[in-house]
DNA sequence: TTTTACTATGCAAACGGTTGCATTCTGTAT
DNA sequence: ATACAGAATGCAACCGTTTGCATAGTAAAA
C-alpha cells in the first residue's frame, strides 16, 4: 500500500492537516515542527498522490500538446522534436510535465483534447500547429481553456496567443535573396494550403516576385506533402514547365532534400541548374548535398517561448488570450543557393 | 463548474453510483436505464473528471516515458521521434496516453520518475536506453513497479522485459561485409561506452575482426557524443594513426554524418577512400552525401513492441517481469560503404 | 489573576469518482 | 394471498489531498 499523508501524520504526531501545509511550506506552521514532518516523509519514503492532490485543489502541474492528426507522420519531420525540446526546457524549468495524446483523424485528436481539457488533466494545452477550419483550437476557445498555438491562427488572431515566426517576412526574404542571385524564373514548393505556415510563406514569395516585377504564375506553385517525398514529387511537376525554374524556394527542410535527390538523380546540378533554398533550417540541412541554404527560424525557441506564454496564462499573469511573440529568423546562406551570377550582376542592382 | 457525475445523476434521475456503472457499461443495470443516463451525458456534455477516477480505481490511463537525462539533446537524434512514434501508436490503440518528465541531471530523471511512480502519475514506464549502474532501473526493480527497458539492461537482464536489437550481431554483420568488401583496416566509433548499445555494437565489431584474423587495436577504436559533432571529432583522431583505416563503422548515423562531412572537408572521398557504414537507419541516412550505407533496426517497431510488453504487464496478462523481444534489423547497403574492390576480389573468398 | 491577541495546530468538509452491501421492485412458485 | 428468488438501483464509505474555520496554547497587557 501506498504511504499517504495520515502515515506521516501519525508518525510525526500531528494531524494530517499539518503535513500538507508542511508540504505547501505554510508560513503558519512552526519551523520546529518542520522539520520534524520533514523527516517523518523522509524516513517514511513518502510522496504525495497525485490525483489526489490535483483533485483537491484543480490543478496538475501538466501541459498538454496537441500534434496535427496522424502525429505518428508528423513526428518524422525534425520541426517536432526540436520544438518538443523547447517545450520541455521551458516547461521542466517550472515544475510542468508533459502530457500528449496522438489521434490519427481529426476527430480522433479532437476527442483527445475534449478529455484532456474537460477530464482536467492539464492545466493547459500547446497546439503545435495552426490548420485553416481547425476544431480544436476552435473549442479551445470557446471553453475558455488556457492555450497557445505554435503557428499564426486563423480567425480572430488577435483573441489568440500565438507564437510565431514571421513566415511571410522570410518567404520574402529568401525570393528576394535568389533574385539578387540572379534568378528570375522562381518557384515555390508548398506544404499542405491549410496550414498557415504555407500560406505566408507563399504570400511573401510572391511579394517578393511582384516587387521585382516578376509575374506570379502557378504554373510556378506547387504543393505537397511535408516530407521528402511529396518534395520529390513536387518537383518534378515543376520541371514540366515549358521554361523550367532555375531556383525552387522549399516550405521546409524535409522537402528540400527530396527535392535536391530528384534533382540529382535527373541529372540536374545543385546550385548551378536549379537553386533551392528552404526554411527551418533543421539539424540535417547542414549535412545534405550540398549543404542547404535555410532560414533558421529558431524552433526550439518556438516551443520555449509558446510554452512561456502558456504558463503565463495559467497562473493568471497574463492576459487570457492575444498576446502574440514573434520569434527572429535569419538566413543562413550554404551551397544549395549558390553564389551571384556574374553574368546577371548587373542587372540586379 | 464542471460538469460531475451528480449532475447527470440528476438529469437521468438516478443514484451517481448508477452513472458510474453506465460508464462501466455494467451488466448490472439495465438497458433502458444506460440509455437514458447516456443521453444525459450527451446532453450536459459531462466527461469523468481523470483525477477522480484515478484516485478511486488506482489506475491513471497513461504510460510513463523516461528519457535520458539531457532529454534535450537526445531529441536531436532521430532515434527518439522515431522510437516515440512506435509507443505513441501502440499506446494510442489500447487508450493509453502518455507522460513525459524530463530531466537534465541523472538525479532530476530519478526524481521525475519516483514522482511518477510514488505519486501514482502512471500506470508503467518505458525507460528509453540502457546504461551502466542506471539508478532508475535499480528503483523500478526494487519497488515491482511495472517497465520495460529499450534496450539491453545491465545487471540480471534475465529478470528485466526489455526489447532491443541484436547489436553484436549487427556489429558482427556490418564490420563482416567491410571485410568482404576488401578492407583490413576497420576502425570503430561508438558512442558513450556506458551505453549497452554502443558495447554491443563493438563487441560484434571485434569478433568479426578476431574472425578474420585481424587484430582488434584500441588505435581503431573512437568514442564521442552520440551526435554529428563526436563523429567529426572521432575520426580526425583515428586518421592520426599511422596507418588509418579504410573502413570505419559507425555506431550511430547521425554520428555518421559528421564522420563524412568532416572526411569530406578533409579532401577524403568516401567510400574509396574511407568507407562508412553506420546503425539505426534514420530518416535522413538516405539522404546524406553520399546517402549512408546503414542498419535498419526497426525503431519504431522497438517503441511499438516496448509498449506492448508494457502493457501486458499493467494487465497482469504477463508473467511481470523477464519477457524479452529481440526485433529484427537488416543492412541496407547504400553508397557510403563502396563495392567490392576487384583486386583485393579474390583474397576475400 | 484575568483578559487580550496572537500563533500553532486540528477538525471536517470538500474535490469527483468507484464499489461492497443493502434495499426495492419485479414476477413466479407455493 | 404469501413467500421468495433474482434483477435493478441506491446508500454510504472510501481513494489521498487541500483548506476554511475552530480550538488550544502561550505570552504580554491590564
Amino acid at each position: 500500500m501506498q504511504i499517504t499523508i495520515k502515515d506521516v501524520a501519525k508518525h510525526a504526531n500531528v494531524a494530517p492537516s499539518t503535513v500538507s501545509r508542511v508540504i505547501a511550506n505554510s508560513p503558519r506552521i512552526s519551523q520546529k515542527t518542520k522539520e520534524r514532518v520533514r523527516s517523518s516523509m523522509e524516513e517514511l519514503g513518502y510522496h504525495p498522490n497525485i490525483h489526489a492532490r490535483s483533485l483537491a485543489n484543480r490543478s496538475t502541474q501538466s501541459i498538454g500538446l496537441v500534434m496535427p492528426s496522424a502525429a505518428t507522420k508528423t513526428l518524422q519531420n525534425p520541426f517536432f522534436p526540436e520544438v518538443l525540446r523547447g517545450i520541455s526546457t521551458k516547461a521542466h524549468q517550472n515544475g510542468y510535465s508533459l502530457y500528449m495524446t496522438t489521434g490519427v483523424t481529426e476527430e480522433e485528436v479532437l476527442s483527445g483534447v475534449i478529455e484532456m481539457v474537460q477530464g482536467r488533466r492539464v492545466d493547459g494545452v500547446i497546439v503545435l500547429y495552426s490548420r485553416e477550419d481547425d476544431q480544436v483550437v476552435q473549442y479551445l476557445r470557446q471553453t475558455k481553456f488556457p492555450f497557445v498555438v505554435v503557428g499564426k491562427p486563423f480567425g480572430d488572431a488577435s483573441a489568440i496567443t500565438y507564437v510565431d515566426t514571421d513566415n511571410y517576412l522570410a518567404g520574402r526574404e529568401v525570393t528576394k535573396h535568389l533574385y539578387n542571385l540572379g534568378h528570375r524564373r522562381i518557384a515555390f514548393i508548398g506544404g499542405s494550403d491549410k496550414l498557415a505556415v504555407t500560406q505566408d510563406r507563399r504570400n511573401g514569395y510572391a511579394t517578393a516576385l511582384m516587387e521585382a516585377g516578376i509575374p506570379v504564375s502557378e504554373d510556378y506553385i506547387a504543393r505537397a506533402e511535408f516530407m521528402t517525398k511529396g518534395g520529390a514529387k513536387a518537383v518534378r511537376e515543376l520541371l514540366q514547365n515549358e521554361e523550367p525554374p532555375t531556383a525552387v524556394v522549399v516550405s521546409d527542410d524535409m522537402m528540400a532534400l527530396g527535392v535536391i535527390s530528384t534533382l540529382s538523380e535527373m541529372g540536374l546540378k545543385i546550385p548551378d541548374d536549379v537553386a533551392v533554398v528552404s526554411f527551418n533550417n533543421v539539424y540535417i540541412a547542414e549535412h545534405s548535398n550540398p549543404p542547404l541554404t535555410s532560414v533558421e527560424i529558431n524552433i526550439f525557441g518556438l516551443g520555449f517561448e509558446a510554452t512561456n506564454c502558456l504558463i503565463e496564462q495559467i497562473s493568471d499573469s497574463a492576459p487570457p488570450y492575444g498576446k502574440r511573440v514573434i520569434v527572429p529568423h535569419y538566413l543562413v546562406v550554404r551551397q544549395s543557393c549558390g553564389q551571384k551570377k556574374s553574368a546577371q550582376a548587373t542587372d540586379s542592382n
